[in-house]
Formats: structure tokens, sequence, C-alpha cells
DNA sequence: ATTAGCACTATTCATTAATGAGTGCTAATA
DNA sequence: TATTAGCACTCATTAATGAATAGTGCTAAT
């Protein structure tokens, strides 16, 4: 055993830095094995899954060390230490080279893309509830936000005295529809005009552009005004005001119920909390619609206190022109990080893809 | 007390069926005294609660030809006694009167009704939340069964060469939506005259009729057989094949687990796996459809084994012309029946109110 | 037919003691 | 000087014990 300890010593006799790198190297064995066991972890432990590089006492040492500096709590004096998320935080921005997708997920996860001609909201929840499978955590996703998407193609259609049918189709592929309430008893012959005049004013334009526009419209437009157009505006502006306030898919709620680290009563509470009142977890992923790659949020970084308890991996998905919406996964602070954050990344990818194929640019 | 006593036998001596009524009053006492306090009840206690009319000892006689029956089971020697699956089906039968439902429940459910124009997905999952909210269970509602709503307007747009959008409007006021793939480039005219020939046959039909009418077409329409026909009926048929599986919104699964009934961690399994697996509880929900009134599943009554531990309340919704899907309450087989039962059936009422106003028809 | 009384049973709760995992400190070691 | 062995100490967990309690079943009295 003494020569062993003196070859480490040798090594580190390399540079200066060298207890901090083994503080590193500790805290992320600390971190890996509690995830692994979801148990504290104790020096003697350690130091066996280690390789016994170094002493239980030396891992002690530094175990004080780190506690102090607040990578890891003690749940009492004569039990090992648990990870805090600060200890989590540094861990995940260790990570160096992602683990490579395994075949096994891969299989799983292609269904996400045998699905021609379905409607993009069967393709979300397809994907989440493959997520929620493989991760065994509970799983969300936010549908293609609306204004953003350039539309398609727009077509108003009577189907009743005083009801007309709005489709709008995006460039996404996604489909809306609404049904408008007006006095008017228009034709329809009149109102295959004004999708005419809807189609070719607004095509490629993003919603939010067009709402923008039609308002302009009325302004700029009295000149040629006729009645056509006054009532093809007035309708449009219906039409597009439905600004859906953006759904969310959840799946896999209840897994996070057979997790050892929600059993509290306190816990149940919360996360219940927190998937009834949507709007916390639909804000983490609208941000994370902002910026490229996988996010995550863990622990007490969430401003939401229910989720103090959790860490949220998410990614976007996109079609080749916009960021679309995003996808994700709620689960316990300890999660298995590699694991799950290539899982995300993978799915968010393989839903880009089915997603741009279905796309009209 | 002695005077009480005979005060009684001199009122059972009206009749012999004396001693089973007693039974019967004494078990419905039992029900709900246990469906109210969760916990074993004993005859000291039944005996209080009946109001002294009985002394403990006649009770335990009582409750021991009860158990003999089955109404009853003891979960040890020394502990009080529990209802049976038995016991609630004859409390549920022997429910005369209905609750008239409070003031406080009609709010709650008032918004159902509040949602002109609204998707009828989207009143759905309104009323479904608002009952989980309401029963704190877990509700499930079944979206309209598409092969017996009857058709308003078809409509096929094309939205790219190789693409057509084809709308369905149902007589419900469900609007749905798929796209087809096709080789040949129609043009939008071309569409327009296929659109009005299959709203002007189908119309009125229901879906199930239309699928099955599409096949006459081909084999008696050949006399005026032409290439607009041939087109339309291979479109048609490729449109009406649609045959969406039914969905069904499920909400507030999360507050069975904070039911004391389904703590242990097999029931927990059990009820995800009930969620999981969809068909079961659609099962259910489409066989609710065939009957009118409230549907009341207990306990082992179910097929599916997941389900033994729950009780399940349904009602379905219509339109004045239809039978369209129906909602649900999933809970502990000790749920406050009178009340879950009395919430379901107004909830359905006003689904089935809100929707007909929306209807076609 | 009902009920009081009593013996009996099984759970629950608090107490106690034994076990064991783990730390922190100190002194020995390389 | 950094590491480690050794030891005292702490605290949770577990099992065993016994008292208290809630409840039944049976029998005899009313």
């Amino acid at each position: 055993m003494k020569i062993r300890v003196k070859g480490i010593e040798n090594q580190g006799a390399n540079g200066k830095t060298n207890s901090n790198e083994r503080s590193m190297e500790v805290l992320q064995s600390i971190v890996e094995n509690y995830i692994k066991n979801s148990e504290p972890v104790g020096s003697r432990t350690l130091s066996k899954t280690i390789g016994f590089k170094l002493s239980p006492a030396t891992i002690r040492n530094i175990m004080s060390d780190l506690a102090e500096s607040g990578y890891l709590i003690q749940t009492h004096t004569s039990a090992g230490r648990v990870p805090t998320d600060k200890a989590y935080r540094f861990y995940v921005d260790s990570i160096s080279k992602k683990p490579a997708i395994p075949e096994q997920i891969k299989q799983k996860l292609s269904p996400v893309s045998n699905v021609q001609g379905t409607p993009v909201e069967d393709i979300l929840s397809k994907a989440v509830h493959l997520l929620a499978e493989l991760t065994k955590f509970a799983c969300v996703v936010s549908t293609p936000k609306q204004s953003v998407s350039r539309l398609q193609r727009i077509e108003l259609i009577k189907i009743s005295e005083d009801r007309i049918l709005v489709i709008l189709v995006t460039k996404a592929g996604v489909v809306r529809d609404k049904i408008i309430f007006v006095k008017e008893n228009h034709s329809q012959e009149f109102l295959s005009s004004v999708t005419s005049f809807l189609n070719e004013e607004f095509k490629n334009h993003s919603m939010q552009e067009i709402r923008e526009g039609i308002h302009q419209s009325i302004v700029s437009d009295r000149h040629r005004y006729h009645d056509l157009l006054a009532h093809a505006v007035r309708l449009g502006k219906k039409a597009f005001e439905l600004n859906q306030p953006g759904e969310m898919f959840i799946e896999g709620q209840m897994n996070l119920l057979l997790d050892s680290h929600f059993h509290e009563q306190s816990s149940v509470k919360s996360l219940i909390d927190a998937f009834e009142q949507k709007t916390a977890i639909m804000k983490i992923l609208d941000d994370s619609m902002k910026n490229k790659g996988v996010h995550i949020h863990i622990g007490i970084e969430n401003d939401y206190e229910h989720l103090h308890k959790c860490s949220l991996i998410t990614a976007s998905y996109r079609n080749k022109q916009n960021v679309l919406g995003s996808i994700g996964v709620v689960g316990p602070t300890s999660m298995d990080y590699k694991r799950i954050i290539s899982t995300v990344e993978y799915t968010a990818k393989m839903l880009s893809k089915t997603i741009s194929e279905q796309s009209y640019d």
C-alpha cells in the first residue's frame, strides 16, 4: 500500500495544484456515488471506489474541506456526506466528453421519426412519452410558439350562418383552427376572396408581423379602401387574434413519485403544485429556446420554490428556419446527469429532424 | 337505556324484516364511517355514531354476521372492520336520494360554460381540470368519438405540391385536421370541386356511413364515372380514413398519491401502470357511453387488475343528437360516493349543455 | 332478543440496549 | 510536510421488551 501512495505523490509532484485537483476528483466520485446509490457516502466506501489510492483518513480531510466550502453536507454526525446543489453544478460543469448514445436508446426513440403526415402535436406527444419511458422521470414539451412561426396558408370556411372556421397552417407544419363568430352573413365566395387576399398579403410573414401588419393595413390602405378590404381586414384581425397561450405536454409525472427522493409528504405536495401551476415550468422551457444546446437547472437555481428539489434538463427543437419549442426532463437533483443530458439532447435532435422534414421551408 | 331499546323494539314489531333492515342500516353506517375516517370501525364507535340505539355487543353480533356474508373484513383480530367492495356496492345501490349540488360546486364549474368559440378539446380539458380540483382525485375525459359524429363540412386545401390539408368539421363542432400526401399535383380549383362534391354527397352522414358510402360510390356510380369523380372518391377515401384512436385527457393523477389508501409502493406502481396503459380506462369510458346516467365501477368489479383498488365514476356527455364521449373520476374504493357521483353527473350535464350550444344541430 | 361482563388477542407506542457506520482528532510514519 | 493508523465519540438504525389500548367473541344475565 505504501508504494502506491508514493506513486501518487510522485505524480502530484509535477505541479502545485495537485491538492486542488484531487479534491475535484474526490468530489466527482462522491457525486457519482450518490447518484448511483442515493445514500450518503462515507470515507471508507469512497476510498474503495477510488481504488484505495487514498486512505479513508485522507479522504476525510478532503471531505471536511469540501463540506466547509459548501459542496457537501452531513445529514447527521455519524452519516456520510451528501452533495449539495453546488456540488451538482460543479459536477455538471466538469463533464467534458458526453457519452455516446447507446444503441438501445436510439432504437427506443426511432418511432419519433416514423410519423409521416401526423400533426406536429402527435409527434411531440410521442417524443415526450418515449423520453419519459427512457428517463423514468417526468418530461415536458412545449408546443411550437405561435408568434414566431410564419404563415404558410390561411383559410376561412363558412360553417354556419354566424360562424367561420379559421385554419392557420404555419411553415413549421402546425395546423391551428379556431371558430370565429360574425354578425354579417358572408357568402363562401366572399370568404374565398378574403382568403386569397390574406394569403397573398401575409404568406411567409410571422404571426407577430401579421398582427402588427393588419393594424397598419387599416391605416395605410385607406386610399384603396373598398368593401372587400374593409371586411378582409376586420376578419383577418379576428382570425389572427388567436394568440394561443402556448401549451405544454406533460408525461410521466408519476414516475417521480417512485423516486425515493420525493417520498416525503411535503415533496409530493410541492411536485403536485409545480405541475398544476404549469407556468413555472413553461417559463423555463421558453427560456431554453433563447440559446442553443442543453440547459440545466439544478435545484435551488430554479426560481420557482417548488422546484428546489428538482433539476430540469431542457433542449430546444427547431425546423430549418426557427426555434419552435423545447423539450425537457424534470427529475431529482441527484439524477444521472450524463445519461439524461445526452438523452434529452438526442431526443431534441430527432424531434428537430422529423419536424424539419414536415416543414414547408 | 332500556326504555329506548323498548321503543326500537316496538317500532320493529311492525314487520319481521326488522333484523335484516337493521343490518343494512349498520352496514351503511360502517361504510360512511370508513369513508369519512379511513380507519377500521369498531363496535363501540359505531354504537356512538348511531346514537346508542344499539349496544356495542349487539353491533358486534351484527358485524359478525356481515363479516360472514362478505361485507366486512378484519385486518387483524383486535382491529375494527373494514367494508369490502361488496359493501360499497351495496352502499351505492342503496343510495336513494341524491344530495343537491352545493352552490359552491356549481360556482366552481361555471367556467365550463363560458367558452364561446373555443375548440371542444379546450372545453373538455377545462372540465376535467375543474373536476379534478373539486374531487381531489384523478379525472379523465374521452374526446368525442369520431365514428358516430356526423359531417358538417369537409374541406381540402392545397398547402404544397404534394400535400393536401383535410379539415373535417363535425356537427358536434369538433374540428379535425390531417395532412395527406398525394402523387398528383392537383390544382386548388380542382380540389374545390372535389370539396363541393364531397360536401353535397356526405353532409349530415356519420363518419362510419361515409367510409362505407365511399366504397359504394366507386361501385354504383360507374355509369356517371368521369375524372372528377374518380379523383374525388380516391381523395375522399384517404381523407376519411383518419380513424383517430380516440384520445383521453387525464388530470390530477398526482392527487391519488396523496391519498392514504395508495401509500404502499405496490399500489403506486399499479396506478402508474393503469394510467400509462390508457386502454383499460378508455374502455370503461367507452362502455359508459352505451347507457345513460352515471356508471359506477367498484374495485374488483373492474376487469383490469391494476384498477382493483380503485373505483371509477363515469358519465357520458352529449349534444342534442348524439352521445359523444364520457367523463369520469378515478379514486380509492373508499371515496365519498354521494358527493362524487353527483359532482360527476353535474359536470357531465354542464359539458353536454355547453357543447350542445356549439353544435350545428 | 339484547346486553353486560370478562377473557383473549393483536397493534401500537415508548423505552432500552446493542450494533454499526461514520466522523474528527492526535500521534506515528514516510 | 503530507499521509495514515488508531481510537474515542456520535448518532441512526434495529431488535427486544413491556405497558397501554382497541377491539373481538363468548357466556350468562336481563
